[in-house]
DNA sequence: CCGTATCCTCCTTGATACTG
DNA sequence: CAGTATCAAGGAGGATACGG
């Protein structure tokens, strides 16, 4: 039951799971653009619910990745943009993005075959 | 609707699915000694089920990132390796852990301060 | 403009019993 | 030994209406 001791300590675990959320790469690559307003982001962020991009912004805040500046106008408005943290982590996340691109190209030829078995590439005869 | 054009065809999110995946990524870091069986991964991964430890599997497999002998002996024996392109994922891997490891202070940091707002550190007066 | 509150649905996962 | 089949439960995420 108490299972994965494993999984909350870990420090890549926690990583991870900020990596391998979808909207907070979005959010993060976006941000690597410059600060940006909430309405932004999601005028940006195609599909993304309010309450997603707000859920989202303040799990990166919480982690130090992105600030988020308040100013005091009207109509209110308030700028996200990355840290230096978020600045590393976004370095991460392209290093992803080149492993992605340059692989991507066998993962996909694996996928093909393992979904046709016993067919080979080009030969018709 | 339509939503994410992004997600489904961009290469890396393809990649982040994977590596967000806690159970692949620790069969990969299992894979990561060597050769075993499907046994042997049962035990020494904590806390998974056999549904999930033959989806993962199937999932990797598939992706082209373990290679899967079956010996025809009795009883039934069956081997899971890394293959090339999964030692090349096992090398991202470890840089995610790298950085994991080299930031986590301060994601962990950030976070305190941000559940504890006004708290000043180490300062009691 | 910048969110929060609510409801609701689907999808993933877990547990477990069973089979080739 | 190496899985598959089935069922139930929980949570993540989407749509949307409203508040400061």
């Amino acid at each position: 039951m108490e299972t994965t001791a494993y999984a909350k300590d870990c420090p890549s675990r926690q990583i991870l799971d900020r990596i391998g959320d979808t909207w907070s790469v979005l959010v993060v690559g976006m941000l690597a653009d410059g600060p940006q307003r909430y309405s932004s982001l999601a005028k940006r962020i195609e599909g993304i619910s309010p309450k997603m991009l707000t859920q989202t912004l303040r799990g990166l805040e919480r982690d130090g990745l992105i600030g988020r500046t308040v100013y005091a106008e009207v109509p209110p408005r308030v700028d996200y943009e990355l840290t230096i943290l978020g600045l590393s982590l976004l370095d991460l996340v392209r290093a992803l993005s080149r492993w992605a691109e340059t692989h991507i190209g066998d993962v996909q030829a694996a996928r093909v075959a393992y979904d046709n078995p016993g067919v080979r590439v080009s030969v018709s005869s």
